[in-house]
DNA sequence: CGGCTATTTGAGAGAAATCAAGGATAGTGG
DNA sequence: CCACTATCCTTGATTTCTCTCAAATAGCCG
């Protein structure tokens, strides 16, 4: 509901998030362990994306000072399912998924979260998924004390969040449609099409996708096993719709005809 | 994210509900062939659930000026997908499917939506899904612009909203978990529990569950077949789990077998 | 009662999961 | 820099489910 800011904002600075990792901000030696230290909002390379884009210069000293940045290292958890939801956290650069378990262990990826996404959606006052680093990757931990009072104060801030609950709410409904009624080829295809849309460099006539996750989670994400991943993977690359130069990366060498492929259209 | 308002209320006054089917508002002529009415938001049934228990009594009045009542009948949409998104709605009784197509008629279901809900969730401004009566269906009819109004003046009414949306971020996420990672047994015995749990009327050793939809919508929701999910029932009821006394109703006999079942304990 | 639609049941095919190796890749330490 | 190991990915063979196709039965409304 609400207004409709236009979010497609999202497809820029990208690249600038990448080199985040590298230029890390300074620890001291009090939180060096815990690879948390006092956020450099004014130099947050997702800045522009995330929902402290709403902040006015005047407020962001006040709300650097109640915000930490932290790194987290590939498979550690920001946090879990029902643990107490103390904070919102937005993704600075690298990538989180978020997961649910079965009692038996089977796992569904519920979505992949990019810098200027947020997680940490709670209800009742608990985290209602784990949320786990794919690869290195720096998240912005704001207190949900502090948010509620910015919220509160900054009706553009309010907005900037409605905007991200529905844009969640919405990539929800398309996983939906994608693990109830759509064949490994189609959930394949969609899933790279969705990734190509969100960080793909394109050059003159193919796409370059990085995965900076396994298959095994992706498996996890489309409802497949990680072996149907991969035959799927084979399949297209064999029908010449796309190219596997390493396991963390695709070429997309047809992007309409992989467009189609997702939608069906045999 | 915010605050952590008990949603648990939601038990509660759905037998009220039921009736407010049969004390229809009195249509006057203009209006009558839409089935569209000034809202009777002073006897609204759903009110206690719906965000609009909110809003104090002052404003009451005129908050109904704004509203309307529909009657929608099996079947009817109240909405499109891709339609501009001028309403957001709250079901008063009855039940509302929301569901996505693919281009080949492929459909997914992604919820029923009961009396005190909300539905009409947009991004940019249209609706990201079709809402279709499955069940004689009344809805209040909130014009954005004016909800918009009331979210500003009334931050119980935005928490409120706020919490309705989270509630089906989760709903949502269970549904995907259900979908990816769930056999057609375990897809069944969720969907019975859920629905025992929103709305079942529980005796001394049993609980009827009712149901307003078709096993086609069921298969829809559940990424199954039709086939699928009445040989399932079958054999549940086989299993003497359950009863079906008729094909819109179930009668749990074995609550903790079927949660079980639902967990993927054997 | 008759016709329509919804649901159940059956038989068979097909597709993805499972089980089981084999090969590639990355990270470690010599 | 290279060998070694652990992990990840691919491929093959087989099994098991669920879907598909087809038909019968049951429920509902006029």
């Amino acid at each position: 509901m609400l207004g409709s800011l236009d979010t497609r904002i999202s497809s820029l600075a990208k690249s600038e998030a990448e080199d985040a990792r590298l230029e890390l901000p300074v620890t001291n030696p009090e939180t060096e362990r815990k690879n948390i230290t006092r956020a450099p909002c004014a130099t947050c390379s997702a800045h522009n994306e995330a929902i402290c884009s709403a902040i006015n210069d005047c407020d962001m000293d006040d709300f650097a000072r109640n915000v930490r940045t932290r790194l987290v290292k590939p498979g550690q958890s920001v946090y879990r399912e029902f643990e107490e939801a103390k904070f919102v956290f937005s993704v600075v650069s690298g990538e989180i998924r978020l997961a649910n378990l079965l009692d038996d262990g089977r796992r569904q990826v519920t979505a992949f979260k990019t810098a200027g996404e947020v997680i940490g959606a709670q209800q009742n006052g608990y985290y209602q998924s784990d949320a786990e680093a794919v690869c290195d990757t720096v998240v912005c931990q704001i207190p949900v004390k502090a948010l509620e009072t910015y919220l509160k104060k900054m009706p553009a801030m309010q907005t900037a969040l409605t905007e991200k609950v529905l844009e969640e709410l919405q990539e929800l409904r398309h996983l939906a449609i994608l693990l109830g009624r759509k064949t490994p080829v189609e959930k394949i295809a969609t899933f790279l099409i969705d990734r190509a849309e969100k960080s793909g460099s394109e050059t003159e006539n193919e796409i370059k996708v990085s995965l900076t996750m396994g298959r095994n989670d992706i498996a996890d994400f489309l409802g497949l096993t990680i072996e149907t991943v991969s035959r799927t993977i084979t399949k297209l690359k064999k029908m010449g719709v796309l190219e596997v130069p390493s396991n963390h990366s695709i070429l997309i060498k047809d992007r309409v005809w992989l467009e189609n492929l997702a939608e069906g259209e045999k």
